[in-house]
DNA sequence: ACGATAATGATAGTAATACTATTATATTCG
DNA sequence: CGAATATAATAGTATTACTATCATTATCGT
């Protein structure tokens, strides 16, 4: 059941797709087709064609596929604030803290199905694949301005809180969260296609793992 | 003077720009071209009217200008593993081997101008900034067989080697030199457009310092 | 129930891009 | 010097990303 509202950067769309039937589907299918395509091969004539809708009916909602590139990403990241900061509410501990953030950001991620148009599962895998695309362009400082990664370093830093209330001298807390948040995206990547840049072990989640260590270990006075 | 021969791989180039003029132009233009365009904007029609020259012309060299990214960023990490050999030659102690690894690694690169149609500056933004789009792709499997990451693994694989001679039971050696390779290209990144996302000291090239730290806490017995 | 307003569908069109093909003209090499 | 090869010039194709126009359908206040 649709019970808590993600609230998505205003500047990634023109009509709120949540606001539509047809906002739905373009949503929905847009995940879906984006996540077996690739952003590259994703169009909306395809997409269009897919919800029995046309092209011209996409963009009335999203400017371009770049920009629903930028909505999911911003989903996505809105999300993960929410849930970061269900996980860590009466948590006491800094460390305990520390390491249920660090579980949140490098787990695998199953669907949790609160949102009938969005499947997290493969809403998380556009964001480790195409993300980078939606940020390495010359434009990146205009999106920026217009804050569609607010939520992103939100997290970074409400993390570096904690790490500085473990050790007030570390000197290097969001390049770490943002290594952590980078890292677990690519080594995704690089366990499905290129497993010879990892290290992974039978019986455990070893990227969880190999970022708990290191994030432990770095940090300690 | 051009003394050293980087050996690109070979399913890059249809033709070896290293054999004629036009091919050296293409180049040498192209990572100029590429590095002030950005790869989306970056065409071979432009490249050719900038050398003077025609984009069937360019087509004779590379099949695309997707495979000519793959091209610059494989004679990149032919040019590191070679500085890497370099670097690391008649040094007998692992910690300052691996120091020097992390140091080649992390740390800005400044022409050494010892080829003359390759800025190694300006390659290295094309590396930071365009590589992800190079393999989040579709065909990655594809490419990875064809061995155009095989530089990349053997740098990851040289430097896991020393780690585990200075640690043997360090579990996580390629992930540990994966992630601080990505994370340098993206901290670089954050620092010129997403500068909350990173920690910048004066007086030091805090990229070096935290990754320099983080490796060393890391694998410590 | 009715008309206004807005949302969608159908269709066409444009400029740019990523290539391919063809032919003419240089260049080089045996 | 002639043959092969490399390059230039030009044109053409399919696709893409997006815009424009107009007809149709659903929604909503009265």
């Amino acid at each position: 059941m649709s019970v808590i509202q993600i609230s998505v950067n205003q500047k990634t769309f023109i009509k709120d797709p949540t606001s539509s039937d047809l906002g739905r589907r373009i949503v929905s299918q847009g995940i879906e087709s984006m996540n077996t395509l690739g952003f590259e091969q994703f169009t909306f004539r395809k997409l269009g064609s897919e919800i029995g809708s046309t092209e011209a009916s996409i963009y009335r909602y999203f400017e371009s596929k770049h920009k629903m590139l930028l909505y999911f990403i911003s989903w996505y990241w809105n999300w993960t604030d929410y849930r970061l900061s269900l996980a860590l509410t009466n948590v006491e501990s800094a460390d305990d803290r520390l390491k249920r953030a660090i579980h949140l950001l490098t787990a695998e991620t199953k669907e949790d199905g609160n949102f009938l148009h969005v499947n997290e599962t493969k809403l998380q895998r556009i964001v480790i694949e195409e993300s980078s695309k939606a940020y390495h362009q010359k434009f990146v400082d205009e999106i920026n301005k217009e804050g569609v990664f607010s939520d992103y370093k939100r997290i970074v830093e409400t993390i570096a809180d904690i790490i500085l209330e473990i050790n007030p001298t570390y000197k290097y807390p969001h390049m770490l969260i943002s290594t952590v948040i980078e890292g677990t995206h690519h080594e995704r990547f690089f366990a499905d296609h290129l497993p010879r840049l990892t290290d992974s072990l039978k019986g455990e989640d070893s990227i969880e793992c190999f970022f708990q260590q290191l994030v432990h270990d770095t940090i300690q006075k």
